[in-house]
DNA sequence: GAGACCTGACAACGATTGATGTCAATAGTC
DNA sequence: GACTATTGACATCAATCGTTGTCAGGTCTC
């Protein structure tokens, strides 16, 4: 638990395709008990790498938290790294969702929906200290830099962008611009995240809140396009 | 190579406090071959850590990049944790270093220091961009958030709040401003850097660090001091 | 109850790990 | 040349790793 709802899909009765009613197990189909243990080995591998890290995520330890054998892990993963990924993913996933939860109902209300949906973003991690680990420490391991598949932080900056383009000034900066505060903003976001959270930075969540919402707007309208000039004056 | 001067001692007759001349060997004192295999096991930790990660830093490893056996790994350092937080650490260290000597140079030269610092800091990373995994990806690994020894950001941030309170209205923002907005600056620099290292910012240099100084100075002014104001009057 | 399916416990595999120890060959001093 | 300090190659240790396989015992359907 911990990233995602707990509740088990709601139909008591499954039936396949042909109408068939399917064969239970303890009163759950095939499916059903694999999807469970599936959810189990997420849960476990969300627990450790959430609070011991990318090396102690092992096949043995992650069964044995999850009370399954090591046969279902390859039931459900490819291999060690396969867990690893999915659990960065659902962390960033979910996270992901509680904004875009924020924004509809900003929206809805006609309200702005920036504050919100840092507010949400903030509530998501500091309800769960283990996300923040995971989507800010672990992530950069699961998914180096190079690599070709990247769910974190290139989210937050496409959301990012989405969210500066809404109400950017097209005449004083250009597209570059954009996308480098949208970086800029991911990144400072990200951090003071993580080191309110390890209880550095000691102000109310409020404050973050406000401070984030602050960091947004200072950096909204920074740009750096190529002056007329054609030498800079100084350094 | 890659974060210090590749330079032994200058001195070629060492000798004892009482003045007898040390014994050599192949024209070197035990402590200056001691420390060039110090040297020679970091070298291959960095190239280790930069380009692999710290998964792949192993003992066996790292002796058969630097050349040498394991039993002198263990005359230099305790564990291979142990190396894994030196390489760390001097990556860090010189990082700052480098900006350490922007400032001064800006301060003899009677300039502003900050822009010269974020070339410089820049500059160190664009030189070797396995520094630039080591100091930012990796060393949430070598010390993650709780740790009590902390090299890497903390530095950053001091330096930052150093920068801000250098010229910091104080009438508007409190000091927990300062603090928030040096993180704040802190994360969004690296974020910057990393991208820019990993290609995904295709801009030249010198807009990121326009950029760069940019952002700084549209997050010194943001403050999230309470309102007089009672209630906030909207989200 | 018979037979089929499913489950958990555990053995086994080769490979690798961190860390320590042994030992012959080499480079130096006298 | 004799002797010592130093070196590198390698053996060794228990432990752990990812992964696959075996097998007795439980749970279902008929």
């Amino acid at each position: 638990m911990g990233w995602r709802g707990d509740k088990l899909d709601g139909m008591t009765e499954a039936t396949d395709p042909a109408g068939a009613p399917a064969k239970t197990w303890k009163g759950l189909t095939a499916d059903q008990r694999r999807d469970r243990r599936r959810a189990q080995l997420l849960d476990a591998g969300f627990e450790i790498l959430g609070t011991l890290g990318a090396a102690e995520l092992g096949v043995r330890s992650v069964c044995r938290r999850a009370g399954l054998t090591e046969r279902y892990f390859y039931e459900s993963f490819d291999s060690r790294e396969s867990l690893l990924e999915a659990v960065v993913d659902q962390v960033s996933t979910a996270g992901f969702a509680r904004m875009g939860e924020a924004r509809h109902r900003a929206n809805a209300a006609r309200a702005d929906p920036v504050k919100p949906m840092i507010r949400a973003y903030l509530d998501y991690f500091s309800e769960d200290p283990r996300r923040g680990r995971i989507q800010f420490v672990e992530a950069g391991i699961a998914f180096p830099l190079g690599h070709h598949r990247k769910p974190g932080h290139p989210r937050a900056v496409a959301l990012f962008t989405d969210l500066l383009a809404a109400d950017s000034d097209e005449e004083k900066g250009d597209a570059a611009d954009l996308t480098l505060n949208a970086y800029a903003l991911a990144g400072s976001q990200a951090e003071l995240i993580m080191r309110w959270l390890d209880g550095q930075l000691r102000v109310p969540k409020e404050r973050i809140v406000r401070h984030m919402l602050g960091v947004f707007r200072a950096v909204q309208d920074v740009t750096s396009r190529a002056e007329r000039v054609p030498k800079e004056p100084l350094d």
